[in-house]
DNA sequence: TGGGCGTAGATTGTATAAAGTTTCGCCTGT
DNA sequence: ACAGGCGAAACTTTATACAATCTACGCCCA
């Protein structure tokens, strides 16, 4: 369970093994899998924030039932990108800057944890890992794909998790960087230069060389960094301020 | 939102609106209701790990069909006090020392820095509910009722947890009692003496004194001793150590 | 007598239908 | 012309029915 190597995730083991034989091939886990794209979507910036997510219009998407649209939309409610108002359905989560600055806030208290125990747990396998890592990044900036870029950048800080083998860190970190995603979507300044990967190569050659204080700087200033670019004051829609104001 | 008086909670206030007409009283949230009970069936220890925790059971408990218990049952197992095994239905988590390990890691993590924002919190109102508090839990320990003793020991903690403000370690920290109940159920020694009330009013002292480094200190040996108290080896049951051998 | 196999019961997973709520458009009255 | 209210449509919520799967008991055979 707290496997320490980069192998493979338990679910696509169960989800290999409890195919015996149903004629859908996806049968494993549907729930998982709109999960799964949904999740990606919101990483990659397609899905913006306050977007409705019908539950029939997803079905349709996946080929499911509204039942497993809702658990899946149930789970992610949980995680915190998507909101479910009573009897007015999903929506994706627009955290505001107050929810904005918890995030970082916990993400920099996490994520030093973090990179201490991937010094402990470094070798060879995980740091090709990484490196293999850092190469599609840095393939996905050249090619100028931005939203293959977004979704690496906060898989970067999953694998360290992961590494890491602290598997309740992991769980949290995965909540806090898919709501990263939907504030940097929400608060990023205009012009930002291609963020991270160096910092992130950085951040790598620092946890090989297991010299555990320049790979908490280097992460420290790295997350630092990504809050500086966000301007987090009230959210552009005047509505929201209403909300605020007035409701909650 | 980040309000740190100690209001009602937002979902309260949701449920009182939304309750137009209805005449079932309880018409205000009954997932709610099921996810709360079952919960704090865990948290007083009257649920054991390991406890199947049937649908139609719960259903008929609650007076609700499957559809809502199923739904709450899936959210607690996002909360990490359940189990789900596909199509064997739902049971009480039952962490493996390794997990135990890993909560009360993270609990000292996120807890000292709680601990530091509930000193800047601090005020009349909120030195009131905390030292009312430690009156609840001198009764319940004068008074024999262990229950309600393990169930006060976990809210002082979630307690600090509001007063810090910081809605993102309140969840996190809801989920690591929780599971700490479990932890705590199944590793404790033996004999173990009244736990923790001295520490909780050690801690509230420092706080109302905004002695932020001697609150530090207190909360970090509380946890510390707890811990302590766990024979964190091989669980009791062999098939357990089985299950970890050769199974995940 | 002990083990393997098959069937029956029970339980969960999924889909569909009924019920309640919200929202939007239209219509009427001033 | 505009404000307010009524009504229908769309959607979510909840319940129920059906299908798939697992567990357990009993039977048969070696």
């Amino acid at each position: 369970m707290s496997s320490t190597e980069p192998s493979n995730q338990s679910f696509e083991l169960m989800a290999a093994k409890s195919r015996p034989k149903s004629d859908v091939p996806d049968a494993s886990d549907r729930v998982s899998r709109i999960r799964e794209g949904v999740t990606a979507a919101i990483l990659e910036h397609r899905l913006l924030p306050g977007t409705k997510l019908g539950e029939d219009e997803i079905g349709e998407i996946y080929g499911a039932s509204r039942t497993l649209v809702r658990t899946a939309l149930q789970q992610l409610a949980h995680e915190g990108i998507v909101n479910i108002e009573k009897n007015r359905g999903a929506f994706v989560a627009r955290p505001t800057p107050a929810d904005a600055r918890e995030v970082f806030e916990a993400r920099r208290l996490i994520e030093l944890t973090i990179v201490d125990h991937a010094v402990d747990a470094v070798s060879p396998v995980w740091i090709n890992r990484l490196q293999q890592h850092l190469a599609e990044e840095r393939e996905a900036e050249q090619r100028g794909d931005a939203r293959a870029s977004v979704r690496l950048s906060g898989e970067f800080h999953r694998l360290i998790a992961e590494m890491s083998g602290h598997s309740i860190y992991l769980g949290f970190l995965k909540e806090l960087i898919a709501r990263s995603s939907l504030i940097i979507l929400l608060y990023r300044r205009h012009d930002t230069p291609a963020c991270g990967t160096d910092h992130h190569a950085g951040i790598v050659t620092a946890i090989r060389k297991r010299d555990n204080q320049t790979a908490r700087a280097q992460m420290l200033s790295h997350l630092n960094e990504i809050e500086a670019e966000l301007f987090l004051k009230d959210p552009a829609a005047d509505e929201l301020r209403l909300a605020d104001v007035l409701g909650a």
